[in-house]
DNA sequence: TTCTGGACGCCA
DNA sequence: GGCGTCCAGAAG
């Protein structure tokens, strides 16, 4: 203790810093609290070397409020900072003085003991600290919503009866997955869904069903539309009051005392966006994660933890039932699937037969080359034969790849992507009448050569929404077009004729299905450089293909893309599934995720460096790299360490040391340690 | 982030 | 020997 001590911790001293303080301070004598004296804390601070415990002594006018799992705050190194108190204890094994806590925020249990262990867990799993992954896990505090009553439920908190099976008629597994439900077993699936609206419904009735036996469930989904057709969902099974929607755009009130209505048992199910994994549901009994291929689901800040590890995590460790599901399957899903952890739950051929839209390729670039007609549209004929006879009964989708109002550009000769005369990068042209310009030096390209062969003329490689909705107006004169992206959403068309130009993921959905969709571009986002091209354009596609009519009501979808890749035929086949086991296998082959764990290391080239040669790797582990990532003007490096699943641990054990061992010197930028990383090309 | 203590270097 | 600077390590 420094002669300088904070009055709070109670130490007398009789020299005053300043008069002000003399004034106002009054240095009282504190008592530890007579039972547990002492309160284990985590504190907020995202140094590595500091995510461990630390000891304070728990005064005894804060004893009654010093529950575990409370917000507290404590004087750390002469700093205030906030923390949670995670048990009470006798005696502490630290050999110093111990402060006293400075502050009870509130009495409010927040973190439960399951939800910190889950998020230890989680910080082990992923190399990082406890503390950042209750920032994700804990919302921050709202004092006067946390000072309301909780309304009691309006039906007095009746009993939830079980539902029939619904849609899960319709997979010949998905009863007796129900009654493992109802049984409180913890069956664990990965679902292929039908293609059709009715998924959020089977969602709701895996709920349902578990609510019945007395268990609570979380179910995560992509984004806010999908949570409110899941939210309907669970309104229609569940009837009020049994159930809450978590999104971060509920604003901070509102989300608090969703979040505190769960905590407080008073819901009992859950379905949000990603932080909604940490709900903190008593006495779980399923977790659900809808569309897990989606790079949502991976938290953007650190440690980076993906919906499905936690969720799978915390139903592993809760003893709960898990529900995997979307209209594709990830690799990693199916991973789960193939190491036993879960089990497939699909419709059989013919139900699939009947769900599905009719779905045809349309040439690729050949086809579209010859095709002088549609090149104005960049539409083979094939696409607007099916376009023009879907208007005819109802709203045609238009499914483009990327947002905004944007092109790529390539040589109108050979192809090649146009490249910038003085730096090389990648041209690209934004706005009607604008002049192509670099992506990299923002130059703008007058003159322009082609470097393969010469050629004056470029064309417009893949471009967004907007742009695709102009073109689109001109050879459809008499249809309305709207576009739908991340700017400008809608959720729902009607069943006119109309077109609407979505980007993926924007897509509404259209009152009794699309008549017809067009998926264009194709053949650039299969030619990705990312080892999940294949499986992101065929997730993409499917969930467009998905809002369109069965085949038995006209249903039709052109794929623009090469008729034989694999990833076209699992599309116009209907078995992402099996695209799927095909996509682990070659993963296996190749040494790539998720047939085995992959960590990056990122940063300026002595930093990668330097934390790779601290690194104890496990004698499993394989080091590729490190490289340049491409981005030159960053001067950037990433290594890659891959080790089998066996030794998930003892990787991402030996990362955590070795960036905690820097961190307690180097308070300067640092490599970035990233397990699972979602991108590893 | 902030603080402290020990190592080391420079000068008298 | 004494003083000042720098850096590693700790943080209850």
């Amino acid at each position: 203790m420094t002669p300088q001590a904070d009055p709070d911790e109670g130490v007398l001293f009789d020299v005053p810093r300043t008069k002000a303080v003399a004034a106002k301070s009054t240095p009282k004598k504190r008592r530890p609290a007579e039972e547990l004296p002492i309160a284990r804390v985590v504190v907020d601070t995202p140094l590595p070397h500091l995510d461990r415990l630390f000891d304070y002594q728990v005064p005894q006018d804060m004893d009654a409020a010093a529950v575990p799992g409370c917000r507290v705050r404590v004087r750390f190194n002469g700093q205030l900072l906030s923390g949670f108190l995670l048990e009470r204890v006798a005696e502490s094994d630290f050999g110093g003085q111990l402060a006293y806590l400075h502050q009870v925020v509130s009495a409010e249990p927040v973190l439960t003991s399951e939800i910190s262990r889950l998020a230890r867990a989680v910080a082990d799993r992923y190399a990082g600290t406890l503390s950042d992954v209750l920032r994700l896990a804990v919302p921050p505090r709202h004092a006067r919503v946390e000072k309301e009553d909780i309304a009691p439920a309006e039906d007095g908190g009746a009993e939830v009866r079980c539902p029939g099976p619904g849609p899960w008629e319709d997979y010949p597994a998905g009863p007796s997955f129900l009654e493992a439900l109802r049984a409180g077993h913890a069956p664990r699936a990965v679902w292929s869904a039908l293609p059709g609206p009715d998924w959020a419904d089977a969602i709701a009735v895996a709920v349902a069903t578990v609510l019945s036996a007395g268990r609570g469930a979380v179910v995560v989904v992509p984004d806010g539309r999908d949570v409110d057709a899941v939210d309907t969902a669970l309104g229609a099974r569940l009837g009020p009051d049994r159930h809450v929607a978590l999104t971060a755009e509920l604003g901070p009130a509102e989300r608090y005392r969703r979040w505190l209505s769960v905590l407080r048992g008073r819901a009992r199910a859950v379905v949000g966006t990603r932080a909604a994994m940490f709900a903190p549901v008593a006495d779980l009994g399923l977790v659900v994660l809808w569309d897990d291929g989606d790079d949502v689901h991976a938290d953007p800040h650190a440690p980076y933890p993906h919906a499905r590890t936690v969720l799978s995590m915390r139903a592993h460790r809760v003893g709960a039932a898990a529900l995997i599901g979307g209209f594709t399957r990830t690799a990693e899903a199916a991973r789960l699937v193939a190491s036993g952890w879960a089990h497939p739950l699909a419709a059989d051929r013919a139900a699939v037969r009947s769900r599905a839209p009719v779905v045809r390729p349309a040439g690729g670039d050949s086809e579209l080359a010859r095709d002088e007609a549609a090149r104005s549209a960049r539409l083979p004929s094939l696409a607007l034969r099916v376009a023009r006879e879907g208007a005819r009964s109802g709203p045609v989708l238009v499914q483009v790849p990327r947002r905004g109002y944007f092109a790529s550009l390539a040589c109108a000769g050979c192809r090649a992507s146009a490249r910038c005369g003085s730096c090389r990068g990648p041209l690209a042209i934004r706005g009607a009448h604008a002049m192509p310009y670099c992506r990299w030096c923002g130059r703008i390209a007058g003159e322009w050569r082609c470097g393969t062969c010469g050629h004056a003329r470029m064309r417009a490689g893949v471009v967004g929404a907007r742009r695709t909705a102009e073109e689109l107006g001109r050879a459809f004169p008499a249809l309305a077009v709207r576009t739908s992206g991340r700017d400008g959403m809608l959720t729902k068309v009607g069943d006119r004729p109309a077109l609407i130009v979505a980007t993926p993921g924007a897509e509404p959905v259209a009152e009794g299905g699309y008549a017809a969709a067009l998926l264009l571009d194709g053949w650039a986002l299969v030619g990705r450089a990312d080892l999940r091209a294949s499986e992101e354009a065929l997730r993409r596609w499917c969930n467009a293909a998905a809002l369109v009519r069965p085949a038995s009501d006209g249903g039709q979808v052109v794929v623009l893309a090469e008729a034989a890749l694999p990833v076209v035929q699992a599309l116009v086949r209907w078995d992402p599934a099996g695209f799927a086991e095909r996509e682990l296998a070659e993963r296996r082959e190749l040494g790539f995720p998720p047939a085995v764990t992959m960590a990056s290391v990122t940063g300026a080239p002595a930093h990668v460096r330097e934390l790779l040669d601290g690194i104890e790797l496990p004698e499993s582990a394989e080091l590729l790299g490190p490289v340049g990532t491409g981005d030159d003007a960053e001067q950037e490096e990433r290594a890659l360490v891959r080790v089998p699943h066996t030794a998930t641990f003892a990787l991402t054990g030996a990362l955590k040391a070795a960036v905690a061992a820097r961190s307690a010197r180097k308070g300067d930028r640092f490599a970035q340690v990233r397990v699972d990383p979602l991108h590893v090309v």
